[in-house]
DNA sequence: CTGAAAGCGCTAACAA
DNA sequence: TTGTTAGCGCTTTCAG
C-alpha cells in the first residue's frame, strides 16, 4: 500500500502538482470547473491524504498548537485539554501535548520538544514565575500564551482564574464561622504563582482577626497537618486545601482517622472537579473553569498566530463560590 | 532570529551535512573524535535543533504515537494518556491527542487526521466493536493498539481492564448483601463493549437470585432510575452505576432528593477515580488501573512499530473490587 | 572516515 | 487558467 503522492494524483488527473496543490490549498479563484471537478474525484478514487510533514516543511506552517501542562495526571490539566483542543480545533490546528510533571527542566525539556515540531504557537501553564527561565522561548519568537499561573514581570498574555477575590470571600466566611485557626494546606509555596496568591488572599482576608498557619508538604501527604493537630490538642481549625489534590488528600485522611467534619474540624479548598459536593456536608470550596480558560487562551493563541500583536495583560476568568456544610 | 538548519552546522563545522547528519543520527562508529567534537561544540554554540519534519520527510518516521480516547474530558482519558505518555516517552516518542467525543465518526476524523501527520503508531480506545468501521485505518496499515474496549472479531492487539471478574465479584457481593432488585444505570449499551460486559458480569452472576432492570441513559441523567423509584415505591433496589460519570451524577441525584445510602437504596459502580471512598459510607467500587493500561498498550506498540508481528489477542489489567459500606 | 548528490512531498514565484 | 522550476531541511546511498 504505497502511500499516494500529490504526484500520484496530479498524474491521474491529467495536470501538475501546483494546481493540485493550489485545489488542495482552496485557491480555487481561477481553476477551471473542470479541472476542480478532475482532481475532486481523482482525489476521491485514490483516497488521496495530503502529508502534513511536506507542507510543514515548505510552508512554514504547521497548524500545531503545543500546550504544555504542569501535571498530566492532574484534573485540572485535563478540563484544560478539552477547551483548548475544542478551539484549536475549530480554528483548524492539531494540538501537542507536553508534560512537565511539576519540574522546570521537564517544562523546559517539553517546550524544547515542541519548538522543534516548529508548533505555530504555544500555551504554557507555566512552572516559574521568572519569565527569564524562559529565555529560549522568547527567543523562538514562537506566539505564546500562559495559562493558570502569572510571570511577574508579565511578559506574554496570560489567562487564569480569578480566585484571589472568590478565596478572599471564602475566607471570609471561614472567620464569620467564627474559626480562630486557619491552616492552610499547600504545596511548596515558593513555586507557582497560583498557590502563593491563594494563601496570599486568606492572609488578607484574615488579618489578625485568626491565627493563620502555613502548613506546607512537598508530597500532598497531610501529615503536616497531623502534627499541627497533635501539638494543638484543645484546637478546633478550619483547613484550607490549596488545590484539588490537597483537598482530596486531606479528605482521606480524616476519614481514615474517624474524624468527622464539621464537628472535629473546619475543611474548604479548591474543587478542581465536581466531586467535593458529595463528600459529607458538601465541602465549600471555589470552583474553577478550565474549560473556559482554556478556550479563552486559544482564542488569544490564534489572534497572535494570525499576526495580531497582543499586549502582555492578564484575562481573568471568574470562578465561583460554593459554601457547603463543611465548616 | 533566523532558525539555523544543518548546512549552517556543517559550514560552521567545516564538514559537509552528510557528517553533521550522522552525528544527529548517532552514528559514530566510523567518525573521527574530532570531527565528533567539533560538530557538539558547534551545535552547543549554535543552540541548532534539528526540524522534525524534515526528518520525518525523508525518513519516514515521526517518532509520533497518535492517542484517540473516546472523550477527553473523562478522567479515564487522563490517567490513560498518563501512562502512554510516560512510556512513550521513555521510547523516544512524542504523542499526539485525538479526541472522538463519544462520536464514530468524528473518531474517524481524528484517526485520519494522525494518520496525515504520518503518526509511527496509533493507540485507540474504540467507539465501535465493529472492526469493519476501521478499514481505513487497515488500509494505513499503521501499527495500532486498541485500549479499555473490545472489537469484535479482534483484529488489534488490545489492552483492558480485566472487569468481568471484578464485576462479578461485586454482583455476587450485592446478592449476597440480601438484594433483590438490582438497576444496571447505565449508557445506552449498544455502543461499547465494555458496557455490554460490565451489564453482562452482573447477569451472569444474578441468573434468577434477583431482578435485574437496564436503565440506560443517553445523557448521564439519573432521571430513568427516578423514574422507576417511583414506580417502584417499596422496593429496596441497589443501583450499579456503570462507569465513574454516572455514578458520580447518581450520587449527586441522591444527595440532591435528601436520600441516603444505603438506608434508601444500595450504590455500587466503577471507580475512574479515587473518590468513591470519601462519600457517605464509601461507595463499593470496581477500581480499574488505566495507566498501566496506557503503558501497557505502548510497549506493544512499541513493539509492532520496531517491526514485530504481534497476534490480536487481548491483554488484561487486573480490576481490584473495594467493598465499602454503600449497601 | 567523509563528501557529493539525489530526493522525501509539498508550495510558490514566475512564466506561459 | 495552468505548468515549470526551485527549493524547504534533512537522510542516505554511493564514491572516494
Amino acid at each position: 500500500m504505497a502511500k499516494v503522492t500529490i504526484s500520484d494524483v496530479a498524474q491521474a488527473a491529467g495536470v501538475s502538482k501546483a494546481t493540485v496543490s493550489r485545489y488542495l490549498n482552496k485557491h480555487f479563484e481561477r481553476m477551471s470547473p473542470n479541472t476542480r471537478q478532475k482532481i475532486a474525484k481523482v482525489i476521491e478514487d485514490l483516497n488521496y491524504q495530503p502529508s502534513f510533514q511536506a507542507s510543514a516543511l515548505k510552508s512554514n506552517w504547521t497548524h500545531l498548537v503545543g500546550v504544555v501542562v504542569a501535571d498530566i495526571s492532574n484534573i485540572y490539566s485535563t478540563l484544560l485539554i478539552t477547551g483548548i483542543n475544542e478551539v484549536a480545533k475549530a480554528h483548524g490546528n492539531q494540538i501537542m501535548i507536553g508534560d512537565a510533571s511539576d519540574d522546570l527542566n521537564q517544562q523546559q525539556e517539553s517546550i524544547e520538544l515542541l519548538l522543534r515540531q516548529n508548533v505555530d504557537g504555544l500555551i504554557i501553564q507555566p512552572m516559574s514565575q521568572d519569565p527569564h527561565d524562559y529565555a529560549y522561548l522568547r527567543q523562538s519568537g514562537t506566539p505564546t500564551v500562559m495559562v493558570d499561573r502569572l510571570t511577574k514581570p508579565l511578559f506574554w498574555p496570560t489567562v487564569t482564574s480569578d480566585d484571589y477575590a472568590s478565596t478572599y470571600k471564602l475566607a471570609q466566611a471561614v472567620l464569620a464561622a467564627g474559626y480562630q485557626d486557619i491552616l492552610i494546606f499547600i504545596n511548596k509555596i515558593s513555586v507557582a504563582s497560583t498557590r502563593q496568591m491563594r494563601a496570599q488572599a486568606f492572609l488578607d482576608a484574615t488579618q489578625d482577626k485568626a491565627r493563620v498557619t502555613l502548613l506546607e508538604t512537598a508530597n500532598d501527604d497531610p501529615k503536616v497537618v497531623a502534627d499541627w493537630l497533635v501539638q494543638h490538642p484543645n484546637a478546633h481549625p478550619v483547613v484550607f486545601a490549596g488545590n484539588g489534590r490537597l483537598l482530596m488528600a486531606l479528605l482521606l485522611w480524616i476519614k481514615d482517622q474517624g474524624l468527622t467534619c464539621p464537628e472535629d474540624l473546619g475543611v474548604c479548598g479548591y474543587d478542581d472537579w465536581r466531586w467535593a459536593a458529595l463528600v459529607g456536608p458538601g465541602i465549600s470550596c471555589v470552583t474553577q473553569y478550565p474549560i473556559q480558560i482554556g478556550q479563552q487562551a486559544t482564542e488569544l493563541l490564534a489572534q497572535i498566530i494570525g499576526g495580531k500583536r497582543l499586549p502582555a495583560t492578564q484575562v481573568k476568568v471568574a470562578a465561583d463560590l460554593n459554601l457547603r456544610g463543611s465548616f
